[in-house]
DNA sequence: TACTAATCGAGACGGTACGTCGTGTCTTGAC
DNA sequence: GTCAAGACACGACGTACCGTCTCGATTAGTA
């Protein structure tokens, strides 16, 4: 019911082989061989490599995090932003991240696993845009999920796509765009 | 140099396996065998599974469009934040662009290939914010790049990863937070 | 020491499968399935696949027969060949000793069984023979083993290599030839 | 058409393998592991084992052998006997020949070659037994397939389901049974 | 018009991994 | 003491593609 009795090795030998080979190079012989079960074993337990993937992210412990509570919602963003920006681009968590979420587009299975991630991270990140709204920084009728979206949008779209590295002051000129806006006028617009 | 006779063919179907059964459905000998040539003809001109969908891409219109002048920058933001989230939800170009973005995640080549798109788009789209820092909509200092990246971004995280269907005025909401913020100082007053 | 509660329908199970699908398609694992046995009761109780067969044919009167007595050598001879001819031909039995006779070719244990099947047949039809040197029909001297292994060794030949169908008159003709001989000094005289 | 490059040494492996291994222990990986070969360049050219076995027994001249011509039936009869025999007792064609045998039983595809072989044989040895009827020492009515049939089955049965060891003067015994008939009084009964 | 390269079709091949089946061993807990 | 249940390492199965190779057969351009 709960895996075979090595599931520990075999999930970190499938992390381990995601983040050094990618989703392709990810084979169930390998993290067979790796974790030192046979290949029957693991297929005994989970019918795809997809849902061996997901099973072993699902356990892992490193896409988890910390929600920030600085005091402002300013504050909570920029460490929002910037934990998600770490995330992705800090080894070993930034291979594991990028090739997990690439291969969400070519498996169902995985894609389901990334909704239920995002609706998780959504439902956790309330408290920071209740408290804002308590402070009096957010309107009641704001919309956490489109402002978390821009910023962690924008964020995978850099790294992933665009390949660009770190950058220094990111976080805070994002989150400043999404709560002051770009227009030159701000609100005179 | 310029390709196989029948490189047409090979680039209409290596699009077509792409859309019908994703990255990983997607096969050399599958290629081949749909546009009635050898496979070691696709192999003589391109080296792998990646430059061979790397070059299909490349000569595919699919993935281009009008740049918007609707006359505000706010209109130019709104056709293009629609226009992307056109892109990535209708088929068929749909279903390539999201299995060939994934795909970036796991092949160098495909994630250098991404990386050219999005500076082509960014200078393509460069014509908007000089509009509007002429209009006086936008300060001359403002990040076109971010402004961009913030609402790619969060379309692609809505599509791909939360798997949500297009909203309705999503693109205009978007836009709004990112010409005129979210903060209570800034909507509120 | 006698076997498991369900040893008959073990049995039951190992000769139908034996005959359904040949040696190589009898396997333990679909002898537990037929006979409601789990795999380890098998196990427990006989080594292997051939000692599991050989324990089924000792158990299983399905190859034993009648001592025939007809009066005189020729009848008896007849009437045994034609059932070993029947046996070998005649389903259900026909597959089961096809199968179990071509095995024990692969097989040190089933060997031994069809050793000992063959040595407790020519001791059960040692009466033939001495009631036929009683009635002078034969010589003191003559081989019973001879006469058997070649009326016996033409009708497995027949029927397992070469093929035939079931001849009407073989039993006949070849108890003819075993009896007169076929050189013409012989049977031309 | 005629089969891979290589494929003498497949059937090499495959008769090496059969004799040292029996039929069971015959497998498709070991032959290719043996030969030097891919697994996939057998599966390219024969479907399955019993392909591959009767191809490789089809090219092998290990089971053929001269007819002999003593100027006697008899003798002639009494040679191919032990023929027989020599070839179902002297390694290496004994092994290969006894497990071929019983993987006949087996397999439909190894029995219509065992069907082919033995009606080829039979051909072949019509010279003798024309021979005979020429120099007036058989009968013309005489059946020569029920004669070969009771020879080289006799042998069978004693080597093969008896496990007897070849006997000094058995090829002359079982000849003069066939020839002579084993009746006490011969043709007068 | 013929020649001469470049290009291509055909397909055998060694290789990796797939996902499945059966083997024989082991442990646990029920009867 | 016997058995059911079932996890497990292992070997082999037969298949799909991979990427490489050699060999003629086509094609174009060029002479």
């Amino acid at each position: 019911m709960t895996g075979p009795r090595r599931a520990p090795e075999i999930f970190d030998a499938t992390l381990e082989l995601l983040a050094a080979k990618g989703y392709d190079g990810l084979t169930i012989e390998g993290v067979a061989e790796r974790s030192g079960v046979n290949k029957t074993t693991i297929y005994r337990w989970w019918p795809s490599k997809a849902a061996l993937l997901g099973a072993a992210l699902t356990r892992a412990r490193t896409l988890h995090f910390e929600l920030p509570d600085t005091g402002s919602l300013r504050g909570d963003l920029e460490a929002l932003t910037g934990a998600i920006l770490g995330l992705l681009t800090t080894p070993p968590a930034a291979e594991i991240a990028m090739a997990a979420l690439g291969a969400a587009m070519g498996s169902r299975e995985l894609a389901a696993h990334a909704r239920s991630f995002f609706a998780d991270r959504l439902a956790r990140e309330q408290p920071i845009f209740e408290r804002a709204v308590a402070r009096g920084e957010l309107s009641p009728g704001a919309d956490p999920m489109l402002m978390l979206d821009l910023l962690a949008g924008a964020v995978w779209l850099r790294v992933a796509f665009r390949g660009l590295p770190p950058e220094e002051g990111f976080a805070e000129r994002a989150v400043a765009t999404v709560l002051d806006g770009a227009g030159s006028s701000g609100a005179g617009a």
